[in-house]
RNA sequence: UCCUCGAUAGCUCAAUGGUAGAGCACCCGGCUGUUAACCGGGUGGUUGUAGGUUCGAGUCCUACUCGAGGAGCCA
């Protein structure tokens, strides 16, 4: 698939040493120039990389030098150079430059390359995703998003979107972004599930992934109000095929990652060790193990409560990889969740885990496929029956085992960087109060 | 909503209750291999807001505003 554009005037940094002993044209903003009298460096991006230009007074003459000398930074130009190996550079080219132009000089740019405060950062998160770091994240999450893709694809999934305007709260325990639908009350998806059970037993095994809103006051390094979520569902799997497909699918995932970004890995400082040791299959620990589990670690916790964050550090810190937690108790799950037949105070849903204190990621499990024990969840539930006629008649009509799961994109990409806030693994994260840029 | 912490130059931070400072950015000058380059000089302040204590408040007290981390909820 490797095309060479030869045609093409431009090159891209990244495929610089393509190029060693030829004259190429790259294009881009100036990162930073360091100046010694008769020689300058100018370092350049372009969003693939960076490379060194390398002027020498004598060679490009006073008015190449001079030109050069007005460039700020962030400074956007065109430059012109025979590429050349050069270990003391960074990325190990350089640009011996030979032509120079200037397409827009830029104003006095706020962001240096000294440290600045993440208030400072986030009122400028449009100018922040320009450097190394936040690079480095945003093409790692574009290579997850792509390999959850390719993971489904490759596994004859369907992609079948969910509606984002919804007219009814999916699990009625959130508080949802409230929409004027033409004089009807309508929401924002917090989950695209119920459908998603639809699409399955139209297509047999789908998946969605969009956008995601949830309206509660949450402040944490965790949490969004808007995030992005892969939701899949399988007609005919049960709680253990659910679980099979989905570490399948997150190993999948790091792999990729580990082939196609190292580089990217190195920026943030990465350990990678922590995400070459994980090997299939995933650790699974049932609630009540967990339990005992955070009883013998000192914890103060009663059976038939919910985990909570700090448990859920504890919980995944015991292993090196991510951990199913299956079997949670009846009462503290969504009324969608089939029990267990050989225990029904608990159900056959499973979270995951991920290591290194990066807690839920993926929240999934197996469906309540008996009409009559559906409807008695959302009786209990206190739900509106009416807005859930069409979800009961999938039981009425060829009702079949199945089940599905939620995976967070940002929580993935935050472990998979290694990174200590959520708000970094989306170019415009929407949290609480803050929607600027 | 609750708990904890914070707010000083454009940025990151100093300053026993006693003249408000440094580094970076920016401007000027110097330097032919720099790696957040370096060296010399310069510009830059209503110390978040309002009030109080004091001879004297960036510093102590009160209220408020804004922000950060955490709890709950969850992906």
């Amino acid at each position: 698939m490797e095309r060479k554009w030869h045609f093409l005037a431009t090159e891209l940094i990244k495929n610089l040493a393509r190029h060693v002993g030829g004259e190429v044209t790259i294009q881009g903003w100036l990162y930073n120039v360091r100046s010694s009298g008769k020689i300058r460096f100018l370092i350049v991006r372009d969003g693939s990389g960076m490379v060194q230009g390398v002027m020498v007074k004598q060679e490009v003459g006073d008015e190449l030098f001079e030109l050069a000398n007005t460039l700020t930074q962030e400074s956007s130009l065109k430059l012109t150079g025979v590429v050349r190996e050069e270990p003391r550079s960074i990325g190990g080219f350089e640009l011996q430059v030979t032509g120079l132009e200037v397409v827009s000089v830029a104003e006095e740019y706020p962001i240096t390359h000294k440290e600045h405060g993440v208030d400072f950062l986030a009122e400028r998160r449009h100018l922040w995703i320009r450097t190394p770091r936040q690079n480095a994240i945003l093409r790692i999450r574009s290579e997850i998003e792509h390999a959850f893709r390719d993971f489904f694809y490759q596994r004859d999934f369907v992609l079948a979107d969910s509606p984002i305007i919804t007219p009814a709260a999916c699990e009625g325990t959130t508080t949802l972004f409230e929409l004027d639908y033409h004089g009807e009350k309508a929401f924002l998806s917090q989950s695209g599930q119920l459908y998603n059970e639809a699409t399955a037993a139209a297509l047999g095994r789908i998946y969605c992934f969009g956008p995601t809103f949830r309206a509660e006051k949450s402040k944490t390094r965790r949490h969004l109000l808007e995030f992005w979520m892969i939701e899949a569902e399988m007609a005919y799997f049960d709680v253990d095929d659910n679980m099979k497909l989905q570490e399948e699918m997150v190993f999948y995932v790091i792999q990729r990652v580990l082939e196609r970004c190292r580089q990217e890995l190195k920026t943030l400082e990465r350990d990678v060790s922590k995400l070459e040791n994980i090997k299939l299959p995933f650790p699974r620990i049932s609630y009540t193990e967990a339990v005992e589990l955070l009883k013998k670690a000192g914890q103060e916790f009663e059976w038939g409560d919910d985990f909570g964050a700090p448990h859920e550090t504890i919980i995944g810190s015991h292993f090196d990889a991510p951990v199913f937690v299956h079997r949670y108790p009846t009462v503290i799950k969504a009324f969608y969740m089939k029990p267990d037949p050989n225990d029904p105070k608990v159900v056959l849903g499973a979270d995951l885990l991920a290591p290194e204190g990066y807690g839920e990621v993926i929240g999934g499990g197996q469906r309540i496929d008996d009409l009559a024990l559906l409807e008695k969840r959302i009786d209990e539930h206190q739900l509106p029956r009416e807005a859930f006629e069409w979800y009961l008649d999938l039981r009425r009509y060829g009702s079949v085992p199945h089940s599905g799961f939620g995976l967070g994109i940002e929580r993935t990409v935050a472990w998979i960087c290694g990174l200590d806030h959520i708000r970094e693994t989306i170019p415009f994260p929407r949290m609480l109060h803050k929607m600027y840029p």
